[in-house]
DNA sequence: AACCAGGACGTGA
DNA sequence: TCACGTCATGGT
């Protein structure tokens, strides 16, 4: 009788239920995590805001590339240094050459290569015309995680994330399969969610958060969100 | 001391 | 199309 309700629960009440218990646990995010402008130094959890300058929306933008296979704390401290050499506008960071530009950021991984990618980046971010999501994954070392966080969470436009943690959780309740492309998991989400932006965005970091306690690799504990949705405890493949 | 991190791209089959 | 190697440093 937990298989019936698993297969009578329609996707979309799932995907809300989900969301409503992850708000509950853990609270909003407040995601995307830039730095607090009104601070000297350092990102502030209590203070994560939507950038409303231009220089705002870039720091996004880079974090976004820095951020790429890579943990955050490396990312913070690369951004911070960015700006200590003056190098977190587009403008300046284009100026730059390639190997200084690496250096600067090297501790985040991946240097030779995301330098690069910030500089094709730092041109689409100063072209003019829209900012649509095609344009964008033309850039090189734009892939569609990276993108959709840019729109989301710099843009204000309305295109669901889906990372590493969103496929291994929804996979593991059983709702996506892991052999599904980006772009199908993406249109499962947004075909099943209200369009509502906030809603994105703190979907978006309630994910990273649960998959952070719950889904690491190398650990496997049990995910409190296969009671949520009414599945036994006892079956499934943990046992 | 291996193993992982909020991926993306180029290559060959 | 698709599986697989490569890119690289810092934290646990």
């Amino acid at each position: 009788m937990c298989l019936s309700l698993d297969i009578l629960m329609a996707v979309e009440s799932k995907l809300e239920q989900i969301y409503e218990w992850l708000l509950r646990e853990y609270g909003p995010q407040g995601w995307w995590p830039v730095r607090c402008e009104c601070a000297e130094s350092g990102y502030h959890k209590e203070n994560f805001a939507v950038p409303a300058s231009a220089k705002g929306r870039w720091e996004v933008c880079a974090g976004a590339i820095l951020t790429q296979n890579t943990a955050w704390v490396n990312v913070e401290t690369v951004l911070e240094r960015l700006r200590a050499q003056e190098l977190d506008d587009p403008e300046t960071l284009m100026l730059c050459n390639d190997s200084d530009l690496a250096q600067a950021i090297r501790t985040a991984g991946y240097h030779n290569q995301k330098a690069k990618s910030l500089k094709n980046l730092a041109q689409w971010f100063l072209s003019p015309g829209p900012k649509t999501r095609v344009d964008l994954l033309s850039v090189n070392g734009v892939g569609p995680e990276t993108a959709d966080s840019i729109l989301l969470y710099a843009f204000h436009q309305p295109s669901f994330v889906i990372d590493a943690y969103t496929r291994r959780i929804f996979s593991a309740l059983e709702i996506v399969n892991m052999s599904w492309k980006y772009e199908k998991i993406r249109t499962l989400f947004q075909a099943n969610l209200p369009v509502e932006i906030e809603c994105y965005k703190e979907y978006h970091a309630l994910l990273v958060e649960h998959a952070k306690r719950y889904y690491r690799k190398g650990t496997s504990a049990q995910c409190p969100l296969r009671r949520v949705l009414g599945k036994n405890l006892f079956d499934g493949d943990l046992a």
